[in-house]
DNA sequence: TCGATCACTGACCAATCGGTTAGCCTCCGT
DNA sequence: ACGGAGGCTAACCGATTGGTCAGTGATCGA
């Protein structure tokens, strides 16, 4: 019900991206193992789960796609690339540094919730990451997360405008890990009365940026130095 | 080989909270479970493994449990409950706020490593949260973890040490938020050549304590040349 | 128009799944 | 010494799993 507010930002414009060169039955089919195996996992779902799903026999989800595993490998391929584009295609206005990091931090929470399958399937690989060659994909999408957002930092830093003691790194980690953290937990911190941010994503991404920038410490009392 | 940064910080003391009630072929069983489904998840893992693991025969363990899924909820009961007895063993300290939150996070942090396994069954919920029985354990745990940070928090805002125009439970989902991202990553970030922090969870503490106190902002007014 | 290729299907397969049953063995109170 | 209870097992069950195979019908270049 208050999920409306986690919905699309842009509604729906014709994608290019598409590959044509996958006929529209393996198309189907891989958009019902994205949706089943983002929900359930790899090992909850069987081939007959996705096969209904898709509309098809089962028998037809093996003629376009070799095994079990290897459907799953091309979904999560897709998902990495769709996940990557995305971050591609963020960019955080042009306003003051501060004001940029509110945006970007913004722009990437939406990009989680618009591609809700697509990151809850990376962040299922996250979590075992024993797969060899899965396990690259999801490195991967982290690593253009990461560049993107350290390479915004880094400019910052130079510009003397962030603190130049701390890894850009390290602020790029905070950034992402709380992104990310909200998008997987926004459901349970709901039924806590007190967060009043679960339900606002705009809510929470603005106190995020505040605390990110200013700290919570407080700087008008007279504060003994630390250490 | 890096592993062991993240072993134990104090190797093992005589625990008191074993139940005795529960004979040892069922907690065989138990132990058997917890790894297992920590590590691959409750539908990847078969009876027969878990049994297999314990040392036991299949028809054993539904001798000590009606059906896989009430061993699964009794695995997790066991790591909801170890893991709020940890919560409750959390002290921050008595040093200055800053202090405080540092020693708080640093602790939050080693508790979440000493029992990987535990850690690693909750965070398999939380990323799914549709069970019902469930979903009250996990939140039910991570409600005491916030409810335990937050009221150190509000402590310091009523003093003045931290600011009061942010939310306690914001500053606690930021806290708990990158210390469960970092416990879930950090083997992927470890592949990153850059984040030096990847290895080295004393460091990566140190500098979230540091962003989240005084921000990254550079706030040139203020010399205090300290740090 | 032919024949080859293609998407697609129902029927089938061995293996494994969660779960049951009958019975063995050991311990323990009487 | 005995008998019941409980820990434990091998053998078994129907259902489902990932995967195969032979065949059907439509499409399309030659």
């Amino acid at each position: 019900m208050s999920d409306i507010i986690f919905s699309q930002s842009s509604p729906d414009k014709p994608k290019a991206t598409t590959k044509p060169s996958i006929s529209s039955g393996a198309q189907n089919i891989l958009a019902a193992a994205e949706e089943l195996f983002a929900q359930q996992g790899y090992s909850s779902i069987s081939i007959n789960a996705i096969a209904k799903q898709a509309g098809v026999s089962k028998a037809n989800v093996f003629h376009h796609f070799e095994t079990k595993e290897m459907l799953y490998m091309a979904v999560l391929q897709n998902a990495s690339t769709e996940m990557s584009d995305l971050i591609a295609e963020l960019d955080s206005g042009n306003g003051s540094a501060s004001q940029q990091i509110g945006h970007y931090a913004r722009q990437h929470l939406q990009n989680l919730f618009d591609k809700a399958r697509v990151t809850q399937l990376i962040l299922r690989e996250l979590q075992q990451g024993d797969k060899d060659e899965s396990f690259q994909l999801v490195r991967n999408t982290l690593n253009k997360n990461f560049t993107s957002i350290v390479n915004i930092i880094k400019k910052f830093q130079e510009r003397g405008e962030f603190r130049q003691d701390i890894e850009a790194a390290m602020i790029a980690t905070v950034l992402i890990g709380c992104n990310l953290f909200y998008f997987q937990t926004h459901s349970v911190l709901d039924s806590f009365p007190e967060l009043a941010f679960a339900k606002d994503p705009d809510n929470y991404c603005k106190q995020l940026t505040d605390i990110l920038l200013r700290g919570i410490e407080n700087k008008n009392a007279e504060d003994r130095g630390s250490s």
